[in-house]
DNA sequence: CTTCTTTTTGTGAAAATTCACAAACAGACT
DNA sequence: AGTCTGTTTGTGAATTTTCACAAAAAGAAG
């Protein structure tokens, strides 16, 4: 293996446009630098000839969300992401985007920004990508400086988040002209929503999502807190379609995400409403929480939900087992029912639990049981006769089916 | 109308035992004087042909239980309590009691107590009764004395109720010795009744049950308490068969009491839970008012239930209700269903909650609802698209019927 | 081993549920 | 008046549930 040439010694202390340019001699063609939020830094100055998408960055200062979203969608920055690699992207032509290389300038795990060099005059090879990792690593001093203000702006935001998740501030007024005065604007709706990963760094496995949209969030030990917004552009109507869209979203991601990172480890995520007023966002905190806390007690019982408003009886489960507990109310119907188990060793418990699972219809019972229907018909006048309930009053249907889930709790914990 | 002699002007000062003689010569029968408790007071000592029940009464110095029991049952107590004229009482030999005639010693609404004369030597006619009013009028003062005594003891006990009741005493073996202080004998095992009713002076109309039973019992405003024992005799098995007969007994009572005083006004009962140590009389008693409290509140959703234990799903419905308020927790769903209801005049809510009530079984809604089988499932199809909640699953039909209750609260009340 | 109780499985007929499809009706809007 | 939408009712067939009755299997108790 040769050894390669260090093609950037005297540009060490260089001006970053001079670096741009020195990338761009060497690769014959044009060169953009921006960081991470995607505004423009540097460019070269040499390259006549380019094409629609690095027109408008340069014009506009900042590349297009067109072709952010469209790069997003089709995975580029996820690879740029996480990867020390140049990534070469085909011709994008819907955006105007020609045939190009990328970099991404990284520190550790933090990406500052990116190199982009167009490939007009000539193609970029595999040769080509070690100038390409070589220019990444002279720019870093250079994005530094910038990053450093971002970063302190982005740590000054990432605390008043957390004065909002604690409820630190008494008044909305007070909280618009924080958030004014970090120059963030608050969407107009919003839900907060905590993802949890025993020891995986979530926030890192997150990024290319936490970048794409620009989320506010924080961590908190193993948990990682994100304020969604949802903006609605007029109509009530349109909320509604939206925040399902990002509920949809929401279970499409989180499920995606704990079907991949089960490599032992457990992800489990919850949100919670939707609100308008900054001051409700420990309501939506508290209840992303409480959803997670469910989800980890009830993990099969909850499977695919992740939303506070979906969790049913789960959502009171809680407080009312603590409630009994507080009254000294002891339930002796069921005792009695896990008694005749133990003595005859059958398995009522269980019949009752999968018959109120099934909202009481007998086939999809005795098939989820493997047992003949007239068994669990038998089973289920002798669960009647034992614990004294009828089993077709909806009310008793009901609290049987609340006391059971509750002495679960118990239980398995 | 001639003018009735004054029998007994001569015996105003006399001696009991006098007077009982005096009423023997008059009606030439053996004559029997007792207490409210049936406790031998006097007799007439002329007879000398007597049945069996008198000569135990008189050994035992008090009418033997069997004796007791049967005239209960057969109602004779029931119309002496309630009456001021003698009751003739036809002869029961099977507890060896011979035909008689009786009248109840009485002070305005009290019964002091007992003047039997049996029928031996000649009939007792409808001209005698006069003679026996009069001699109840005047064995009034002499009863007094013993009554008295009686009262104030009544009294210490009843404030000793009020005080378990409150929880005022914090070691069971104080209370077993108060009890004890106060020749009361505890229940074993016993349970809290409370009956309201609005404006009847239920007390009096429950007097005989009182009695009978020899129940301690207070009265608070417009409701009676009742302390109900469960003498269990040995086994669990017994303890709970007794439970039962209890709770069978009271719910039929109850339910006579309310059908029979509803003549404009609501009679209201509930009980708590049987208990074994009086420090946990305060739980059965709080048990008791929440099960009349609901019964308030859902009259018709809980006809013919008064056990605590009996409510179901109401048992947790307040507690539920005031916890979703502290959270400010917005139940969308059902107020999307109401505001549905209102622009299109349907009937969804209601056709909604008569299929959750009849636990999901579409013809028993159908015929309640007196609609089409398949409007009945085109409705429900809608509401599951307007609600957007799948009411085959188990978790949101469940959770549905309690926010459905809950949401009635505030509607109704 | 027999007897008794409890549990499981089978059969068959009546009743209820589910589903697809269609006709009729009412109200709102053009 | 015609159209559209939402609602109600009807029909019929496949499927499921309910119920009564009975036979078999398994285990405990004598």
């Amino acid at each position: 293996m040769s050894v390669e040439p260090n093609y950037f010694q005297q540009y060490q202390h260089a001006d970053i446009d001079e670096l741009a340019d020195a990338i761009g001699e060497l690769l014959q063609n044009p060169i953009t630098v921006e960081d991470a939020d995607h505004k423009l830094i540097a460019y070269s100055s040499h390259g006549d000839s380019t094409d629609q998408a690095r027109w408008s960055t340069i014009m506009g200062r900042r590349v297009p969300e067109k072709v952010l979203t469209r790069l997003w969608k089709d995975g580029v920055f996820q690879e740029l992401l996480t990867q020390d690699d140049p990534v070469h992207i085909p011709a994008k032509d819907e955006v105007g985007l020609g045939k190009r290389v990328a970099i991404a300038i990284r520190r550790g795990s933090d990406v500052l920004g990116y190199i982009w060099a167009q490939e007009v005059n000539r193609p970029i090879t595999r040769e080509d990508d070690e100038i390409l990792r070589q220019a990444a690593r002279v720019a870093v001093p250079r994005l530094m400086q910038r990053q450093g203000k971002r970063k302190a702006e982005e740590q000054r935001r990432k605390e008043f988040l957390w004065e909002l998740l604690l409820g630190n501030h008494k008044s909305e007024s007070a909280i618009r002209q924080k958030a004014d005065s970090l120059q963030m604007q608050l969407p107009t709706s919003y839900l907060i929503c905590v993802i949890e990963a025993a020891g995986a760094r979530l926030d890192q496995y997150l990024y290319p999502l936490l970048m794409r949209d620009k989320l506010l969030w924080v961590v908190d030990g193993s948990q990682i807190i994100l304020l969604i917004g949802l903006n609605e552009d007029g109509k009530k109507d349109v909320r509604e379609v939206l925040i399902r869209k990002v509920e949809q979203f929401l279970a499409d991601s989180l499920g995606k995400l704990e079907a991949h990172v089960t490599e032992g480890r457990q992800v489990i995520a919850g949100y919670g409403l939707g609100y308008s007023t900054y001051l409700e966002i420990v309501k939506s905190y508290r209840e992303a929480l409480h959803a997670l806390k469910i989800k980890k007690l009830f993990p099969k019982e909850n499977e695919g939900i992740y939303g506070y408003h979906e969790l049913g009886i789960y959502r009171y489960l809680l407080q009312l087992k603590q409630w009994e507990e507080e009254q000294g109310y002891k339930n002796e119907r069921l005792e009695k029912l896990r008694q005749y188990d133990r003595d005859n060793q059958t398995a009522l418990m269980e019949t009752l639990e999968t018959f109120l699972d099934a909202a009481g219809k007998v086939n999809v019972t005795a098939q989820r049981l493997h047992i003949h229907i007239n068994t669990l018909s038998y089973r289920l006048r002798r669960i009647e006769e034992i614990m004294r309930v009828d089993l077709e009053n909806m009310n008793q249907r009901a609290a049987l089916y609340l006391e059971l889930k509750m002495a679960k709790l118990d239980q398995e914990q």
